[in-house]
DNA sequence: TTCATATGGTACGATTTCGTATCCTTCAAC
DNA sequence: GTTGAAGGATACGAAATCGTACCATATGAA
């Protein structure tokens, strides 16, 4: 378990900070194969000693700076306070994971993520449960409260919470990954409008 | 442009094809970075002479393969001749469409295109445009012809039919990716069933 | 001041890996 | 049969890379 890192001064702490921080933009920025522990050094500065004193070896630096992202990043899926009519709160919702979906960070750590699934299967599973899932799950959580109030037509709320994270993405996500063209603030608005009306009008009864 | 691979026995290319399948399971079964040319030539047999001969290096080797496999792979993603009633020629598309994208042959070219997209550029265009673009284009086209006919308000074909297909894949995609778990055939079926039940409904004026 | 600990700088060993070169066999054409 | 090209087995060079070892310095506490 956590063997002896009990013991870290302020200073050491930071220290460790420092290094994470580095080394997450080579290993986000280059992949997994391609960041070398010596071309970490020569960004961080400082010794290979302190290196491998806080992160024993490479998997554990790369476990480290996955982790750290995955909660920075992720975080933006926690559900926010509604306000709103029912459709403005769903064209929220979908504009807000499309945004999150396509940022440089989000598309890095998905890149990684894909290519790392089969060694890092903990790491991959908790990037699919803590991302795009657990988006889905505040949405269908959403559409369970309000299906009957708004007269909607909705036998599996995670099926369709699903299908409209779906239709949002679409095809821009394919292009944020493979072509590096992101939708400004305003497009993925407009997308997930346009998603909300299909699907709001395909839920009614 | 071709050097001089103009002249290549019968034979030649045979064996050329048998280093290409052997040599295709590995760097999609393991990743580029993590498999070696002599990790291939103890799968193909015979020599380095051999393989540098038809592979100059690894990468074209590695290219060499992505676009066999896009080619077959993707080559499903060619329209069939419409059969049915406009409900079960959708049904058929989401299905069809979801079907091959979560093959496992399909996953691990996708696997392989995400990791290596920003060092292979064209391969990775090449996968978005003949895979899934190409796919919801046909889809597109379709529903442009029979949009009238069928009394729906579609206004951007293209978005429509990309919406269409995303809300097919939700989250089904992403957990072959990152668990491996992938949908039975009647599985995808259904889902394509409600997506297009949904997307239908939400379509009609 | 003194002493232990952390850290920087760097050398090093072991291993891997890409691609080339060498030597010998096989096989097909003439 | 002879000959020449293709192919197999393998050695090899060069470079990269992971992780360890060693020594000098700085820092902070007793």
């Amino acid at each position: 378990m956590g063997k002896d890192e009990i013991d870290l001064t302020e200073k050491q702490i930071l220290r460790r900070g420092e290094i994470l921080d580095s080394a997450t933009k080579l290993f986000l920025n280059e992949s997994y194969g391609r960041t070398t522990m010596d071309n970490v050094l020569t960004l961080v500065g400082g010794s290979k000693r302190t290196l491998y004193k806080y992160f024993p070896n490479k998997e554990a630096l790369f476990t480290a700076i996955i982790e750290q992202v995955s909660d920075r990043v992720l975080s933006a899926f926690t559900p926010l306070p509604r306000e709103g009519t029912f459709r403005e709160a769903l064209i929220d919702m979908g504009a807000r994971y499309l945004q999150v979906m396509t940022s440089a960070e989000c598309i890095s750590l998905y890149r990684a993520m894909v290519a790392e699934a089969p060694h890092f299967p903990d790491l991959a599973d908790n990037f699919l449960q803590n991302g795009p899932c657990r988006a889905s799950q505040h949405l269908a959580e959403y559409l369970r409260s309000h299906a009957k109030n708004n007269r909607l037509r909705i036998t599996d709320p995670d099926l369709c919470a699903a299908q409209f994270m779906g239709a949002v993405r679409g095809n821009v996500h394919f292009h944020a990954v493979f072509n590096g063209r992101v939708p400004t603030k305003k497009e993925t608005r407009m997308i997930s409008e346009t998603a909300v009306e299909t699907l709001l009008n395909g839920w009614r009864k």
